[in-house]
DNA sequence: CTGTATCCCCTTTGATACTG
DNA sequence: CAGTATCAAAGGGGATACAG
């Protein structure tokens, strides 16, 4: 998220990809889009393999771009519901965009390297 | 590009992401979207912070998912021409999406935080 | 001119323990 | 429950030298 020279040009685009690349934010994006709000123990169990630690740093990447809402309960135990913002659901149709192009390109992908061949390229 | 868990939903997402992130490959693209084809040295030149190896492993991957065409001329000093594949094209409108999500999300940024504000968000 | 081959660094991600 | 703190590992990216 630092050093992007990227030349004046796509600078846009690298904000886009600010948002939306990462090993985690798909995947989360993915979940608050299909569930209204999710406590952070929900997507911890939506998503088993995350640690604290990178879902809290994920979600809070999110909220400083206003992508999604935190919302605390002050109360013990704590509560905390994270959500689509209404700005964030703007995201949605390029997220959209994105998985229907990366889908045909999978297709694509099978049919120049064949059925079972996962991505291997070494080098 | 290797251990992404996207548990099933997303990892046609994931194939998008890989083809156009990284450092570099959005500035490649829109130079061969800009420019019908160019040499590798012209590449270089269009993006002088880069260094051959990137450039090398970044065109690699493009060739490597059909979006750009590498053409060898047989002669000496070699000539090798780089350009977007027919294939390849179809990936414009997405960027150009992207793009324009960006544009706006940068707006949306400054009316948030501030006109002068680079993106600080320590922690 | 168009690359490869090494070696090094830095950022991102992960494991684990601790806290209000 | 919802995090933070600390330390370690991994992978992407860079500097430089060499090669066909």
């Amino acid at each position: 998220m630092a050093n992007q020279p990227t030349g004046e040009n796509c600078k846009e685009l690298q904000a886009a990809l600010d948002i939306i690349s990462g090993k985690w934010k798909p995947i989360i994006l993915f979940h608050l889009m299909e569930n209204e709000t999710l406590r952070f123990s929900e997507l911890q169990r939506a998503i088993p393999e995350i640690t604290k630690k990178m879902l809290t740093s994920q979600l809070r990447e999110l909220e400083y771009n206003n992508i999604i809402d935190r919302k605390v309960y002050q109360q013990v135990p704590p509560k905390v519901e994270y959500s689509m913002s209404d700005y964030g659901h703007g995201l949605k149709p390029l997220l959209v965009s994105m998985r229907t192009w990366g889908f045909n390109h999978l297709e694509h992908l099978e049919n120049l390297y064949g059925e079972d061949n996962e991505k291997v390229m070494e080098n």
